[in-house]
DNA sequence: CACAAATTTAACCATATGGTTGAATCATAT
DNA sequence: ATATGATTCAACCATATGGTTAAATTTGTG
């Protein structure tokens, strides 16, 4: 790879990224993409066959990263709480840095996730150690030797996933009501951290 | 209001309501909205100007009957917990009898909510009771009393949004790890609301 | 019924959109 | 330096899309 190409494909790539993630694919126009990569749309089509595979290629490259990030978070052999508080740390910092992920995920998921569906199945049939699965089953293990309450492992990933990802969703309506919520904030993601960890493992009740 | 009237403009905006939830409003297209209504793509424009008036038509009367039903459901008076659990049930009904509010609603943050943020703007500059703004004052004037922990309320509001809404929006993805997690099942949406008061209330240690 | 207003339809229009083409430019290895 | 393949561009094409129009049909009302 020459260094236009690299520059040229992670300019698309990022571009991309961002227009997919704020419009959807069928609400994304080619051409949005190539004026934020600061490129002729004639390229995008040279580096990628289409809209379909440049969603397709954006979206497993972003959603592959993401999961092997919980991967690496998720040390064993730490008591499930302190293990799932460090979690809670990897997973926002990264959604702070890049919000368009969580974004585009979503997105799949109001579309109703055919590409992230394939993408997983695919994972699925690999025998590869694959993040959501090897979560899964660290939450019922801590369930079922009574580390924690008896709660269902998809309810509590789903649960965690709320609380996390709707800081980068909600804001442009919540930030009406209070301006400093801003998702560009240190002190503000640092304040989500410690209110997720702190209703996590105790609730709201004192 | 005519018989004919009533029906073709309720299917519009039922059509209208489930194609922007899915696509947004760039990704939806007006034929496919005129499709699902059964009606010619000219009715579309016969009750309404345009694709964006139908679009905010559709919006502010959707978030409007959501907004009053966060109200309604905030029955003052009451231990501030068992409230709080009341809301919950209410919310995950009206979402599991139309999921496609909070996917609306969705796509308008990702979109950067400017059609939200009016509306919020116009309601707030009005003299009504207005649902988030009572339920913030509730949820702090709770903590005040020392009769919950002392959480920020708008982070404690984007976390019961993040643990409902979550469950309309993840169930595409989330279902490949288990295929009984399906919004349209009563045992499911049960098991989601207890969960999600025990999280809320207790925590998830013992 | 007769008449006006509301409703519905098919055909149409201008532009936007995804995608293509062929020529031009650039990098690099010999 | 030049031949080769990679990269970039402007111009182009077919179709999709939002929106319009004028005529036809239905509905409500004296």
């Amino acid at each position: 790879m020459t260094a236009a190409e690299i520059s040229t494909e992670s300019a698309i790539f990022d571009a991309a990224l961002r227009v997919f993630s704020r419009k959807g694919k069928d609400g994304a126009r080619m051409q949005e993409i190539a004026d934020e990569a600061g490129i002729n749309k004639a390229m995008l089509h040279y580096y990628f066959r289409n809209k379909d595979s440049l969603y397709e290629a954006v979206f497993a490259h972003v959603i592959g990263r993401f999961f092997s990030e919980i991967d690496r978070a998720m040390l064993p052999g730490r008591p499930f709480v302190e293990s799932m508080e460090g979690m809670i740390h990897v997973y926002m910092d990264m959604h702070a840095a890049q919000p368009e992920v969580a974004r585009l995920w979503v997105q799949e998921n109001l579309n109703g996730a055919p590409v992230a569906r394939s993408l997983i199945e695919r994972h699925r049939n690999a025998d590869h150690p694959f993040g959501p699965h090897r979560l899964l089953a660290r939450i019922r293990e801590a369930a079922d030797a009574g580390e924690i309450r008896a709660v269902d492992p998809v309810h509590l990933m789903m649960t965690v996933l709320g609380m996390t990802v709707m800081t980068f969703i909600a804001t442009p309506t919540l930030s009406v009501f209070d301006p400093s919520l801003r998702i560009d904030s240190a002190a503000m993601i640092d304040a989500r951290k410690r209110h997720i960890v702190e209703v996590l493992t105790h609730g709201i009740t004192i």
